[in-house]
DNA sequence: ATACACCAAACAACCGTTTGGTAGATTAAA
DNA sequence: TTTAATCTACCAAACGGTTGTTTGGTGTAT
């Protein structure tokens, strides 16, 4: 073989960053092979087509998220406060760009708004995440109420990620974590 | 003067409906064109830019929202519980699209995303939003309080769309503005 | 010699936009 | 009242540019 200068996996990783700064629409195939130092056409030896492409930056960011995140709330040795407390923290360092301060676009909203064909899978990474939520909840309250709470989280997530970006002001975000984690600490 | 088949208002009308179901950036001209039982080019008589078009469908949504759903907060002759529990209700139904039962999608959401030049239209709306709910519940609150707690209930509406529209569930809305209405009653 | 990792170039399809023309209604002059 | 000029609401066709994708070749390391 010729010296591989890429491979799939840092393809994914550099498409990521354009999907969530630009969106999948505007983001072309031109943008992300550019941004590996490679012609476009080359783009194919890895991935059959855009869509795949994108199919697999959602896995791997479905799969992060089960491991860095989702996984904490099963955490045994953990306090269930602790697990909370560790797992949204953890998500609001994902979400708010460390380095720059800024929200990046939430993929999955826009993504399986537009093509019909993303949706299942933004399904299961919502599944996972409110079924993570949901664990911690069942310790405080009793199976009805953990679930609903926990549909209810997410959505309440999703929603300030919203305001965040569209008014520039990652507080939205912030304290929704912050009231998520009293409401289990709280009881 | 031709005879004349449309008007501006019919045209915002229909790229409305087709923004909502498709987003602004899947929806071509020609697509709005062909809805609209004319050629592309013709648009152009109308609205000089795709962007411009889409500033005045944004215009318009605003606009409706202030008269039908946003004006129900200053209704002095309404009681606060009657006010925010005709507003929330107002709110599902053109959310919920009432032939279909579909949820449309929030045009503000993926476009104030996805190109920047919308945002401060989308600003403006979600403040006319954020002020409606404030005033209400400035009767059962102090103002610091109100103020977050209106911020948040946006928050939470558009969340709950959003989980709404990816698990094809309207339960969730509803849940939501339910709940925002209790959040007054219940004091 | 072979297989891979890429380049270079072209592909058809589509995009938003522009151009020039025309049928028909309106207006104004005769 | 007829006729001519003007205006409007479109059509038909093309524009240059970009899109995702395909094809065929080439240098390099095995």
């Amino acid at each position: 073989m010729a010296k591989q200068r890429l491979d799939e996996e840092t393809i994914v990783r550099v498409a990521l960053k354009l999907f969530r700064s630009k969106s999948y629409n505007t983001t072309s195939m031109a943008d992300i092979a550019n941004a590996c130092g490679i012609l476009k056409g080359s783009l194919y030896h890895y991935f059959s087509s855009k869509e795949e492409l994108m199919m697999k930056v959602i896995a791997s960011v479905h799969n992060y998220f089960n491991e860095e995140v989702f996984s904490i709330a099963y955490k045994e040795e953990l306090t269930v406060e602790e697990r909370i407390k560790t797992m949204m923290l953890k998500a609001e360092q994902i979400f708010i760009d460390q380095k720059t301060g800024t929200i990046d676009g939430n993929i999955g909203v826009e993504t399986s708004m537009v093509i019909p064909a993303f949706r299942p899978i933004i399904q299961t990474f919502f599944n996972d995440f409110i079924k993570a939520i949901k664990t911690l909840y069942l310790t405080a309250f009793e199976e009805k109420k953990a679930d609903g709470l926990a549909r209810r989280a997410v959505a309440e997530i999703e929603g300030s990620l919203i305001l965040a970006r569209v008014f520039d002001d990652k507080a939205y975000l912030q304290k929704t974590l912050k009231r998520l984690i009293k409401r289990i600490e709280g009881e």
